[in-house]
DNA sequence: CCGACCATGTAATATGTTACATGATTGT
DNA sequence: ACAATCATGTAACATATTACATGGTCGG
């Protein structure tokens, strides 16, 4: 039910089209919640008929039709409510990590590989999110502005509060993701000191008996 | 595809029934992939298809029939394969953050209880997470046992070294997780001094106009 | 005029959850 | 006997990915 709170909350800042939807969960709020195209027009049209939101229909330029969502006070009541539920955590799905941990089959270097490639992706990853939380620490987010205006101070503060709280949780995720994988790429080079040219791949001897 | 190769993964270490691999994906290894058994059996019969693994059906006292899963030659290719690629990283689905993220609408007292079932959450894993990394490293779990067995000393480290690396990575996400909520209830309780009872949920604010 | 982007949809397939369904074995 | 656990399946539904499909607008 995630993707149906995601789009509410979007919406909670501002009305968009299905395509600007897309785009957000494409941009920064991707780093939390990311859906297709495909998957929010048919979501747009159950919330509609739920009256959670509104669609208006507006034109670009002569002929390009365009359908804007708003929420609706009952869809507002039903953000707030799930908002305020306590988290539900669902069962992990890691394939990276069952890579990693049936990578003994495969040998120390496809590890190597692995690591390098993890922590590769968590910089850039990191670096992306924190230029983003930045902007919202210095007031200059466009969509965040767009939710704080014409709240009190109290309620600008609070809304910047919870950004930043999740931004930098991200940001101390991936950093934790290439702090771990760098020492774990130094166990592999003392695991190879002390076991050099012993470590074949369990597979290659399987299958070269 | 992932769960496919979790179930090739659990092969490579021992023949296991459907049930028994519904066990796994519950215990240790559903921190890291879980599934549950109506999406498992059907698996099987796939895996069993394409000539990945072989099943052989033994009997459990008098009538009660099971179906034993053995890998074959081409399976155990298939997943040497498989971990040899480079890690795909998939979309984020993160509901906890959007929670966290719209709950300017919910207001302070619903973040701290968010924040405090967080931690909750994460010691609990956390203790579990450790409890089974100690296992390992005391050479004391029985199924990498079974998958060490037979094998030289480099490949025994080896095997040891990566799920060493693998758990811990889990613990470490998890005291992050920890660290980072408490981080952001005294961030909480910092904007309640300041701001004592002027942080009215916005959606109440709403409501009530 | 043409390429990048705006804009909305459907279809087929894959993956995952919850509920329904049945029956045997083991230990107390 | 009875409860807990072993053991295997299907059906209905929900969620997510990839591919197919169409056409308009805007800036250079």
């Amino acid at each position: 039910m995630s993707l149906r709170y995601a789009i509410l909350g979007t919406l909670s800042t501002s009305a968009s089209s299905g395509y600007d939807l897309a785009r957000q969960f494409g941009l920064g709020l991707g780093w939390f919640w990311s859906a297709s195209h495909s998957q929010i027009y048919p979501e747009l049209r159950r919330l509609e008929d739920a009256g959670l939101i509104e669609g208006s229909v507006t034109t670009v330029g002569e002929k390009l039709e365009k359908r804007v969502y708003a929420i609706t006070p009952t869809g507002l009541d039903e953000l707030v409510a799930w908002v305020s539920q306590p988290p539900q955590y669902r069962p992990n799905r890691d394939p990276e990590r069952i890579q990693l941990i049936f990578s003994d089959l495969a040998g120390a270097e496809s590890v190597r590989r692995h690591l390098e490639a993890h922590v590769e992706y968590y910089v850039r990853r990191r670096d992306q999110v924190r230029q983003t939380r930045d902007l919202i620490s210095a007031g200059k987010h466009a969509r965040v502005q767009l939710r704080v205006a014409g709240r009190s101070p109290a309620e600008h503060a609070f809304t910047l509060l919870l950004r930043e709280i999740a931004y930098d949780g991200d940001v101390e995720r991936a950093e934790l993701e290439i702090a771990w994988a760098q020492r774990a790429l130094r166990a592999l080079d003392e695991y190879e000191r002390r076991y050099r040219s012993q470590g074949e791949p369990v597979a290659n001897a399987a299958e070269t008996v």
